[in-house]
RNA sequence: GGGUGGUUAGCUCAGUCGGGAGAGCAUCUGCCUUACAAGCAGAGGGUCGCUGGUUCGAGCCCAGCACCACCCA
């Protein structure tokens, strides 16, 4: 072996095998268990969100895979219908073309092209995160088969009066020309303005101050409206105002939804441009006066002279005219929240257009109860709040969006506007009796997220009955973000209720979002992105800032970010590897908080790594070629052995507690701790006098060996599941020794605690050694002693256990803490002055003549005694008190007498050693 | 305005049943000890956001407040 680990010579190699040898396949045999993927975006490439998620998810499907179950971790990605159609037509673009020229069957055929081309980018990705999904099955949402579902879900829901056609208000995106979903809206906190407009009442009497955000949408209004129990205007209520400019007449109203403590206590109600005041509108049947077109220019509902404006230029013109007027009351700086596409980055407008719609209400109520009831467990649980409240009070799902690349609505128009739903043309022909009647099928597609809330059984084969849907459906658990708790696991609910008449998930893991080193979130446009993938084969400073810096949308800001990357990372960033990278994530996923990314972790996991592999080395060199009691059943195990098999069963039983809970962070931990602080810091040291000396038998150093390849193997396994990659490699060689059978560590079982394994007194008896290695090694860290000089050691005041401890375990005393020689001192017999440790009443005795300073073990010996001192009064006073005497159980209160008579004797111990070398 | 989560060592975070707070990183000291300097050994470091309450006893339970983050309006 390499003596240091280096992951870029395993990673791809034992991917590659894995893949090619089916092993990521389900075993076809065990209980189910299954997860579906949250489909990527097709145009997406990983980021820390992905890895984070798919390090859990691969995390869950090795765990269960070599627990034995019959384990599917389906893959795949969604067409992300806008992301999609404006990549390629960036692309077209530069080639001097455009959708519109090519027409849609050519504009799709190109879509198709880019997808051979470049739709591969993030599942090629997701591979070096060691993802064990099962390529063969991989699905997209726009495959013939989920297409296929689709439709025959859009035609039921029609045909039970759940999908309807009609006019609302939406989203609507001006640039982009279509509807989008509410996900696709950011509300970024903008500075803006309120200005505050006079509307003189209709009879000249008097005027009304409104104050609005956006003035131009005063062309489209349709009242004033004011608080029903608002003193002030109780006598305007049902009388009209002129709305200025546009000259028209509008009543005002009285409407709970004004809040009269803000600005006037008296709004413009605009229904078509705001979905507040569209409500406002149905509940007093307002005419709801769209003023834009798709573009967001003025239309010809307003006066001539705004026509064909933008929104901006318009919103200057009225201001303008207004206060030329005298009607501009007064302008105030505001910060407001501005919804932006998330893809164009433009303003979105309310928009008043035909679109189809779910009807969300008879879905929503066994979505409700099938959490309710429990039958959807969300991790932690309190996210569940979260989807009732939503769930409860949910609109009708706008479904189409006005572009090409996605599902087509199957639906048809005749001459007049007729509506026919059909699973294609024939069959609405057929069905409706449309022999020789023109058809045009609708322009529209559906959301991308109309066929992702399919995902859990379209792409097990739905409609079709099929093996696969009987074995994995519904799946067992769903990893997620919170963030698409609405939009997708929600809708997945309801449509997997309606249409499997089952839950698509039995639960729900809600995890956080990956967030920067100074918490916050990472996006292309703060320049604080990482990639994954820079973690894992390292990047150099230059490159990550080109790559932070190329394409931004505000280019001014790429000085300081070229300037921040160069300061955070001023050498670049090293290669740390998938093992180490997965590790991180794993340690950071307490349940659902967000994650501050701490590049010191990964730093220390890349540690953890090369430790194993050091381990696995040490471990290699003393066993290959050697009698590890593989076939010989002639060995005896040594109180290290005995202690260390003891001590793996408490390690395979937390990490499997943990992962049951969905613990990353404490299955991990559990697994380092064992690894590191117990099987490498004391295991392998004390297999060392056994292997290198002659005060063992054969038997015993075959016991040791035997142990040695054993618990490693056991250990691998155990960490399989978090780091695959550096479990594997070292396995392959391991496996053999220990007589593991099996092509790979993927299928081999994964660790379960043997509780007739636990040897109590093992522990003990270790437990003591370390104390007194410990006790030894303190004395030489506070006086200096250099780890090079043998010490001779003298054990006082010891009891009976103490002295068949030490008869018991000279030798490994002698080799860890480096001892000369040891002595068992009888109570009437005297040691020379030394530096003194307890353990228990038993006092550990490093005599001082040449080696300690005395003022040095005087201070030190003070610094425990005051220390003592506090613990003694601490302890006292508690005892003296009488109602915790009285109330306190009495396991608590023996607890604390017993720990009183130990600080008092150790004070006493101290005391008297102080007095002894204080006159020397 | 409503809701959720958070506030614990310099930093990032654990903390189970209420019974005197832990890890990693960083820091300090000493070591190239034949698995590992990406390491070993040792050490220091905490008013558990604030105020009150319940309790024999509160990081943990209750109330209020402050600040941060997110969701909804």
């Amino acid at each position: 072996m390499e003596k240091t680990y280096q992951p870029e010579q395993i990673e791809h190699y034992w991917y590659q095998h894995w893949e090619q040898a089916g092993y990521f396949q389900p075993r076809g045999e065990g209980d189910p268990f299954s997860i579906m993927i949250p489909p990527p975006n097709v145009t997406g490439s990983l980021h820390m969100g992905h890895a984070f998620q798919d390090t859990l998810m691969d995390t869950l499907v090795r765990w269960h895979r070599m627990r034995g179950d019959n384990t599917l971790w389906q893959v795949g990605s969604d067409h992300a219908g806008i992301a999609t159609q404006m990549v390629v037509e960036r692309k077209l673009a530069a080639e001097g073309t455009s959708r519109v020229e090519l027409g849609r069957e050519k504009f799709l055929d190109k879509v198709w092209e880019w997808k051979a081309e470049s739709g591969g980018t993030i599942t090629d990705q997701l591979r070096r995160l060691g993802t064990s999904v099962d390529w063969s099955r991989e699905r997209f949402t726009m495959d013939p088969g989920l297409s296929h579902a689709v439709t025959e879900v859009f035609v039921r829901l029609y045909n039970e009066g759940l999908i309807y056609r009609g006019e609302r208000l939406v989203n609507w995106d001006p640039q982009l020309n279509t509807a989008i979903s509410d996900l696709e809206v950011e509300n970024t906190e903008e500075k803006g303005h309120i200005w505050h407009f006079r509307y003189p009442l209709a009879d000249g009497s008097a005027h009304v101050t409104v104050a609005t955000t956006r003035p131009e949408t005063m062309l489209g209004d349709a009242a004033v409206a004011v608080h029903p129990e608002d003193s002030r205007y109780q006598e305007l209520v049902g009388k009209m105002v002129r709305l200025p400019l546009a000259e028209r007449d509008i009543p005002v109203i009285a409407d709970e939804y004004v809040d009269p403590e803000f600005g006037s206590g008296c709004v413009k109600i605009t229904p078509a441009h705001d979905f507040n005041d569209y409500e406002v509108g149905l509940r007093h049947d307002l005419p709801q006066i769209n003023i834009l077109t798709s573009r967001a220019y003025l239309n010809d509902n307003v006066p001539e002279r705004y026509g064909d404006l933008d929104r901006y230029e318009a919103r200057k013109q009225v201001v303008q005219d207004l206060d030329e007027q005298g009607l501009l009351d007064a302008v105030e700086e505001h910060t407001l929240q501005v919804p932006r596409g998330d893809r164009s980055g433009v303003v979105i407008e309310p928009f008043l257009t035909p679109q189809w719609f779910v009807a969300v209400e008879s879905l929503a109520k066994p979505a409700i109860e099938a959490v309710e009831n429990r039958d959807i467990e969300f991790v932690p649980r309190n996210y569940e709040n979260m989807y009732f409240a939503w769930m409860r009070e949910l609109e009708d799902w706008c479904i189409s969006r006005q572009l090409w690349w996605g599902h087509r609505i199957p639906a048809w128009y005749d001459a007049d506007g007729h509506i026919y739903v059909g699973r294609d043309e024939d069959e609405v022909r057929n069905e409706y009796g449309l022999d020789d009647v023109e058809l045009t099928r609708d322009e529209d597609v559906l959301d991308t997220w109309f066929s992702s809330a399919l995902w859990t059984f379209s792409t097990l084969g739905w409609p079709e009955d099929t093996q696969d849907l009987r074995t994995f459906h519904p799946s067992s658990v769903l990893v997620t973000g919170f963030d698409i708790i609405f939009f997708w696991v929600a809708r997945m609910i309801m449509m997997t209720l309606k249409f499997m008449d089952d839950v698509p998930f039995r639960k729900v893991y809600v995890h956080g979002l990956v967030r920067d080193s100074e918490g916050q979130k990472m996006s292309k446009s703060k320049g604080n992105v990482l990639d994954p993938l820079d973690l894992i084969d390292g990047i150099d400073v230059q490159t990550l800032v080109d790559k932070r810096t190329r394409g931004l949308m505000q280019p001014q800001k790429e000085k300081q970010i070229a300037q921040r990357t160069r300061k955070e990372f001023p050498e670049g960033i090293r290669a740390y590897g998938t093992d180490a990278l997965r590790f991180t994530f794993l340690s950071l996923a307490s349940t659902g908080r967000d994650i501050k990314w701490d590049m010191g972790r990964i730093e220390g996991f890349r540690n953890f790594c090369n430790k194993i592999w050091n381990a696995a080395r040490y471990v290699l060199m003393n066993t290959e070629g050697e009698d590890c009691a593989r076939d010989n059943h002639d060995y005896t195990l040594s109180l290290a052995d005995r202690w260390i098999i003891s001590r793996l069963q408490h390690a395979e039983r937390e990490v499997n507690e943990a992962l049951e809970q969905f613990r990353f962070d404490q299955a991990s931990q559990s697994a380092y701790e064992f690894i590191w602080n117990e099987y490498c810091d004391w295991y392998l040291e004390l297999s060392k006098p056994v292997l290198y000396g002659d005060d063992y038998t054969e038997a015993e150093k075959r016991g040791t060996r035997r142990t040695l390849v054993h618990v490693l193997e056991s250990l691998l396994r155990l960490a399989h599941p978090f780091m695959p990659f550096i479990t594997e490699e070292i396995w392959q060689r391991v496996a053999p020794l220990a007589g593991a059978g099996g092509a790979t560590i993927m299928r081999a079982p994964f660790p379960r605690a043997d509780e007739s394994k636990v040897d109590k007194d093992a522990e003990h008896d270790i437990y003591w050694i370390k104390e007194v290695i410990t006790a030894v090694r303190n004395i030489r860290g506070e006086m200096k002693i250099a780890p090079s000089r043998d010490l001779d050691l003298y054990l006082h005041n010891g009891d009976e256990n103490d002295r068949q401890r030490l008869d018991a375990n000279r030798v490994f005393l002698g080799k860890l803490a480096k001892l000369n020689s040891i002595t068992w001192l009888k109570p009437d017999e005297s040691a020379p002055p030394s530096a003194t440790q307890l353990v228990g009443d038993m006092e550990i005795l490093v005599p001082m003549a040449g080696l300690i300073d005395k003022d040095a073990e005087l201070e030190r010996l003070d610094k425990e005694i005051d220390k003592l001192k506090d613990e003694v009064h601490r302890s006292e006073a508690k005892l003296r008190n009488e109602s915790f005497v009285d109330k306190a159980p009495k396991e608590v209160v023996d607890k604390e007498r017993a720990k009183l008579d130990d600080y008092r004797s150790s004070l006493a111990r101290l005391e008297e050693q102080m007095e002894k070398i204080k006159y020397i």
